[in-house]
DNA sequence: GTCAGTCGTGAGAGCGCTCTCACAAAGGTC
DNA sequence: GACCTTTGTGAGAGCGCTCTCACGACTGAC
């Protein structure tokens, strides 16, 4: 018969013998359809296998349609940090019961930058959840110029308009981290902090730092990492190198604290008997070490469930307030 | 003046002084348009900041407009496998280019199943690339009836209809693996194989039975892993009771390998002096461990990007034939 | 000078849907 | 019985875009 073209609502229509009006009624659970006429649209519907277009909807109504995630990162943090993933998962789970879509944004800060602003500034996306922003990037001011409704997952680091945000709290988990090591009687007490272009980063070593001055104990046994495992590697082999005699350390993430305690025996020294150890993120990579990291918890799942959260709240045209989460020491061997 | 509208087609048109076919030209980089003309509608464009309807257009212009990369595996996976971001990854970097979008579909198999068959009917969708399939999944007969444009990553153990795919050599893998352990002399050799609903974890334990059985050695230490951390380390502990004089074993996953090390170690034997360990994938976490585990590489981002590279061609309308990858062993310390 | 062949352009139809509006039929109210 | 509601329905406009078709203005060949 006629070509291979999918049915159309008009379709729908003529069999059941309504109006295109009527059969869009019952589409949309409009209630003001007699019982008869919408059994008719349904079996016809049924019959016909009709779906919905979507692009011929959302011409007339001007709904949103998807949420980008937006990752702007090197590629070799993006496949090694579960941090990611988890990030995935909650956004995902949350935007389920929606009719949502979740695109994801992935990209190289220098390689893709541009690639990623035309798409944002396409139009093809409805709100931004913004996963790990550097201070600086540039992306950031496309997110305020186009006004795209947009959630930060990290306190961000710009100067200009407030963002919505959602973070756990990131000083009082150095604090924590650091609290651990003072109690268990570490007396020099260096860190590894994350990236100093992005809030986990400073934040972590503000905490580190309130202990150590409260505690009245030095506070130079600093070492900048990336967050990278290779990094906080590079970052432990520069520590012991200046301050041979630290005996305890607070790394502000997992994957680095594993590759740390890597350096750290390396030499000869003990976890935790000779350097004791704090992670931060309370990962899969912290059970995978031996001992297993003590480790600051990081909720991530969750902080991506509440910033999905505030970006419907956005989109529906409310006004939202950042979310800190708490945070606590999550028991391991290596201190 | 007039209400906040963004600006059509019909205003660039407007502004520029031609009709809105000349302006939809430009837009389209017909050539068919005098240079005079082109630049009053590239100026309009840029003074009014006008962006194309992305649904009008697709209203009209039937093409794919967005792929789906379907993930149907429990959290627990999600969260700890690297092998996640690395598929995405991949598949984020070959759509680069063009202007298909990637949406993801993440969920548990109970309890998500009903809402990704809901998303994968209503046609949302151009085409799917389906990350870890298991045998028996009722999506995959969602896939078949509404004859969307599939690619699977890993081979599909589904009868019926062959799917197109891309694959690792996971027989060769296993082959690969068990050969070093046979080589350094281990005599007495098991393994934990992936889950055995998934040709992954199939394949890989053929690879190992038929460099045992071509080395005259016992096939009979083998007990099933499901990727996960935990899995593997339950898998090891049976292992070790079953078959207290094994020196070698294959992990058919690099998570799974790092946690029976663990326990390997916990019993007071050394590895690999006592029990030599290969894994699978070469990933982040073989790096983590102590020794670093000798590991058969998982081409995981490639194999994304062939996938992406096959479902262009499946939604090109051409015919494509699966693909499989060689691997090769990376050298840690453990074997 | 006539005729065919470009070339650039605009009018207008139409993609599949929603939604307003008008209207017929049925049900109150006085 | 004349009047208003209420209820279910259909006709038709219109969302922003692409694309066909027709047409006027040039060209160049004879």
């Amino acid at each position: 018969m006629s070509a291979r073209r999918p049915p159309t609502l008009e379709d729908v229509a003529a069999r059941a013998g309504v109006s295109r009006a009527t059969a869009s009624r019952v589409v949309n659970d409009d209630p003001r359809v007699r019982e008869s006429a919408r059994e008719a649209v349904t079996s016809a519907i049924a019959e016909l296998g009709y779906l919905p277009n979507r692009a011929a909807r959302s011409l007339v109504v001007r709904e949103p349609d998807s949420v980008a995630v937006l990752i702007h990162e090197p590629d070799q943090r993006i496949f090694a940090d579960p941090f990611f993933s988890g990030m995935l998962r909650g956004v995902s789970s949350r935007l389920a019961g929606t009719p949502l879509q979740m695109v994801l944004l992935l990209g190289e800060p220098a390689r893709d930058a541009a690639r990623m602003e035309r798409y944002l500034r396409a139009g093809h996306t409805d709100g931004v959840i913004v996963v790990s922003a550097h201070r600086g990037d540039g992306l950031v001011s496309v997110l305020t110029e186009t006004r795209l409704p947009t959630v930060f997952v990290g306190r961000p680091l710009t100067e200009g308009p407030a963002f919505a945000y959602v973070d756990v709290d990131n000083r009082e988990g150095g604090r924590i981290a650091t609290r651990r090591l003072v109690e268990r009687g570490c007396r020099r007490i260096a860190t590894i902090t994350g990236p100093t272009d992005m809030a986990a980063g400073i934040d972590r070593l503000e905490g580190w730092r309130d202990t150590l001055t409260g505690a009245g104990l030095p506070t130079d046994a600093v070492e900048t990492g990336d967050f990278t495992s290779q990094g906080g590697a590079e970052a432990m082999r520069r520590l012991l190198a200046a301050h041979p005699d630290l005996d305890g350390v607070f790394v502000a993430s997992d994957l680095m604290a594993a590759a740390a305690m890597a350096e750290i025996q390396a030499t000869g020294r003990r976890v935790p008997e000779d350097v004791a150890l704090v992670g931060f993120d309370a990962s899969a990579a912290a059970s995978l070490t031996r001992p297993p990291l003590t480790s600051v918890e990081n909720p991530v799942s969750e902080m991506a469930v509440r910033a999905t959260e505030l970006l419907l709240r956005l989109l529906r045209g409310e006004e939202v307030a950042p979310e800190v989460l708490p945070t606590r020491l999550v028991e391991g061997g290596t201190a």
